[in-house]
RNA sequence: GGGCAAUUAGCUCAGUGGUAGAGUGUCCGCUUCACAUGCGGAAGGUCGCAGGUUCAAAUCCUGCAUUGCCCACCA
């Protein structure tokens, strides 16, 4: 037999998958008898390619998914792709710029087909890097988000939570992004410590501090502390307050969430641009009065500085203040979070606005109590606690975005002032009987429709077969960056709409980061290319990379370095079986196991099947406890060290005494195919190929299907 | 302000009650007929600090220090 010396994996790998995905077993039967493992892959986004991130969650679902193949369950690994909302509609407008278009050019029909087929286009890209990557999930089950049939439930549970009054239309503050021109949920918002200039203005008698000086056309109160002395005469008072734009009268409150220790314990409360003052508001009844656009400028309320950007008009009016002598001094030390949209960083400005909410307290407690009955489990454990105290502070979700591509908001208005939500479009209004009626403009956030990934994957609301055998599901694995975004929403939904938790066990990996612990980014030139590091060395050597040394939850540091000395074993696990096959050549064995007898062995070969039971029993407890990292080396540790370097070293002796050469041949074969089957979950490519190459009788048509090693 | 976690060999990290581990790096020696993407050997850690529980603590408890992250409406 002539074997290259050096292992190559691009010559194998393309072929070994095509093995793989014509043999049919990748394809779930929801009519087995077998005891179901399903997991639902989290979606990659249907925008662009995939990065390292990517590579980890296939490694560890795909080895959980063979892994248990080879033990025997029925598993189904369900692939996707996610319409990314808000993103996607970004990339897409981006493209459309460098043809010097914008989505308005196109309108919204136009704009949604196209956008569609660019994601449709993207879908069969990535998925043909999930095959790259060695992912041996379920094609014919493959989804998207924004597919018509996942939408129909998606509407059905809004339509669902709407009748149920979940679901409600509303005049809040909220957060809005103005270059992505959308409302933004609290999750989808970033806090950035910046330092501003903090202005002490004289309003009337009174010194107040804000940073915010161009919001004072909106002011429609002053506000103290009930108990602070030095306000007390003026509560409930009306003072004149002298502005850039004349005088006017302005009522003085109190409010116990005035902080007296603050600039000087003195606050405008501007109702229609900070949520804290909204709140205010709310309690005092006061009059809100928007001086700033969704354009993120200043509207006819702010007279003179009317259309001038937020921080122009600042500027301004600073100037004006100062020369009007109403500057008592400016801290420009003070330090504060200003809270920037989470996506493309630009500064939030809280805005009134209608929008669509969900009440989510109803939601949680039974999301919360299933984790505290251990229906559900967290690995690593300590998430849990991340999770209640998240969950046990959750507010109500905005899930309304002003943007295209995405759920329409199955909500039609009449007229007649009907409001009719359905699941598709009514022909006229059931009250007037109109026909003309104009559809919501806005569409779902994205996370309302991924929330509900998990069983509208099965064609839920309907009760298939398949949402029959493969629900609730297994075991879902991400990062912990979505643990709110998309565990939690899942958890809740879940259980709202089919009275069962989505999965048993929340796997959660962190994020990627190089040898320095720096975090991966283009600018930073530190990105590693999945599909650059297999071209060079193999998918088997990234994967196994990606599980070495790393325990749940925690990040994952890789290196190519790292991804090298993982490529040098599968070398070793090449040249071994090199080794083995020439010494086998001209003998046809049975399933070897058969033909080890106890008596008769050698002291070498006593060790080495000792050994082999030893690594069986860790391998299986690390993997089914999650712990894919301790799993990774003790397999790897195992036949590097013990079989290479010990028993394949004194089995060269043992080949020079002819009595003892069968049953080291035997041995050798024995020992190979059950590493190949204890590595194949982590390196599934060369443990293929390989075993394909291997002289048994009764071989299955892959490694992928064969039993794994009984203990 | 509240919370979660981390601190172990030069570096990156495992280990979680019973004589300190891996990968990588360093040093020395090997063109030994599977593999130089290799083989043999060596050096290197009072497991952040201080208490406590225990026959026994890197491991459990308490406090402290340092670092990282998350949540939160301080203008």
């Amino acid at each position: 037999m002539n074997i290259p010396k050096v292992y190559k994996p691009k010559t194998i790998e393309g072929k070994i998958y095509k093995l793989w995905e014509k043999s049919g077993f990748l394809k779930a039967n929801p009519k087995s008898k077998k005891k179901p493992f399903t997991i639902i892959m989290p979606p990659p986004n249907a925008n662009g390619v995939l990065h390292i991130g990517h590579a980890v969650f296939v490694t560890l679902e795909d080895i959980m998914i063979r892994y248990q193949r080879m033990k025997g369950r029925e598993v189904l690994w369900l692939p996707g792709t996610d319409h990314a909302g808000i993103m996607t509609q970004v990339v897409y407008e981006k493209k459309l710029a460098k043809q010097e278009k914008t989505r308005f050019d196109l309108g919204r029909e136009e704009f949604y087909k196209q956008t569609y087929k660019f994601s449709m286009e993207n879908k069969k890209k990535v998925e043909s890097q999930l095959r790259k990557l060695g992912a041996s999930c379920d094609w014919s089950r493959s989804k998207f988000t924004l597919n018509p049939k996942i939408s129909k439930a998606v509407f059905y549970t809004f339509k669902k939570m709407y009748e149920d009054g979940l679901i409600y239309r509303g005049k809040r503050i909220i957060n809005w992004c103005p270059r992505c021109q959308t409302a933004l949920s609290d999750l989808e918002v970033d806090h950035q410590k910046r330092k501003d200039p903090l202005f002490y203005i004289k309003y009337g008698p009174l010194v107040l501090a804000t940073v915010r000086p161009e919001t004072k056309f909106g002011d429609t109160a002053i506000a103290v502390h009930p108990d602070d002395k030095r306000y007390k005469k003026y509560i409930n008072k009306e003072i004149k307050v002298k502005t850039v734009l004349g005088e006017v009268k302005m009522k003085v409150i109190s409010d116990k969430n005035i902080d007296p220790e603050f600039g000087t314990g003195v606050v405008k409360i501007t109702p229609a641009h900070d949520p804290n003052d909204f709140e205010i508001g709310k309690r005092h009844k006061l009059e809100i009065r928007q001086v700033i656009g969704f354009d993120g400028k200043m509207n006819k309320k702010a007279g003179k500085y009317v259309g001038m950007k937020i921080l122009e008009a600042r500027e301004k009016i600073v100037k004006e203040l100062q020369k009007m002598n109403l500057i008592k001094k400016i801290d420009s030390n003070y330090k504060h979070n200003v809270a920037v949209c989470g996506r493309c960083k630009a500064t939030i400005e809280p805005l009134i606005s209608e929008q669509w909410f969900i009440k989510t307290k109803k939601l949680a407690a039974p999301a919360i109590k299933a984790v505290k009955d251990k229906k559900i489990e967290f690995i690593p454990k300590y998430f849990k606690k991340i999770y209640y105290h998240w969950m046990e502070n959750i507010r109500d979700w905005c899930i309304s975005r002003q943007i295209w591509w995405g759920h329409r908001i199955p909500v039609w208005y009449c007229q007649c002032g009907e409001k009719i939500i359905a699941i598709e479009k009514p022909k006229s209004c059931p009250k007037c009987k109109n026909s003309k009626l104009r559809q919501d403009t806005d569409t779902l956030d994205t996370w309302f429709s991924s929330g509900q990934w998990p069983f509208t994957v099965f064609g839920w609301p309907k009760k298939t077969e398949d949402f029959k055998y493969f629900y609730p599901t297994t075991v879902l694995e991400t990062g912990w960056d979505i643990l709110f975004f998309w565990v939690a929403r899942m958890i809740m939904f879940g259980i709202y709409c089919t009275k069962k938790i989505p999965f048993h066990y929340v796997y959660l990996h962190g994020l990627v980061r190089d040898k320095d612990r720096q975090k991966m980014s283009k600018s930073k030139g530190n990105v590693i290319d999945p599909l650059g590091v297999i071209d060079l060395y193999g998918a088997d050597a990234l994967r196994m990379a990606l599980v070495f040394g790393t325990s749940p939850g925690r990040d994952v540091i890789i290196s190519e370095d790292k991804i090298i000395s993982q490529r040098k074993f599968t070398n070793k696990i090449w040249n071994a079986t090199r080794f083995i096959l020439g010494q086998i050549e001209n003998s046809k064995f049975q399933n070897p196991k058969l033909k080890i007898k106890t008596e008769n062995l050698t002291k070498a070969d006593k060790k080495i099947l000792k050994a082999l039971d030893k690594t069986v029993r860790l391998v299986t407890k690390n993997l089914d406890d999650f712990q894919f990292h301790e799993a990774a080396q003790n397999s790897y540790h195992f036949f590097w060290h013990e079989f290479c370097d010990y028993y394949i070293e004194e089995s060269k002796k043992q080949f020079q005494t002819p009595d003892i050469k069968y049953q080291t041949s035997n041995i050798l074969l024995y020992v190979l195919l059950a590493s190949l089957k204890l590595l194949h979950p982590f390196m599934p490519f060369i443990t293929e190929e390989i075993y394909q190459k291997l002289p048994l009788e009764n071989k299955k048509k892959c490694l992928m299907v064969e039993q794994w090693p009984k203990i």
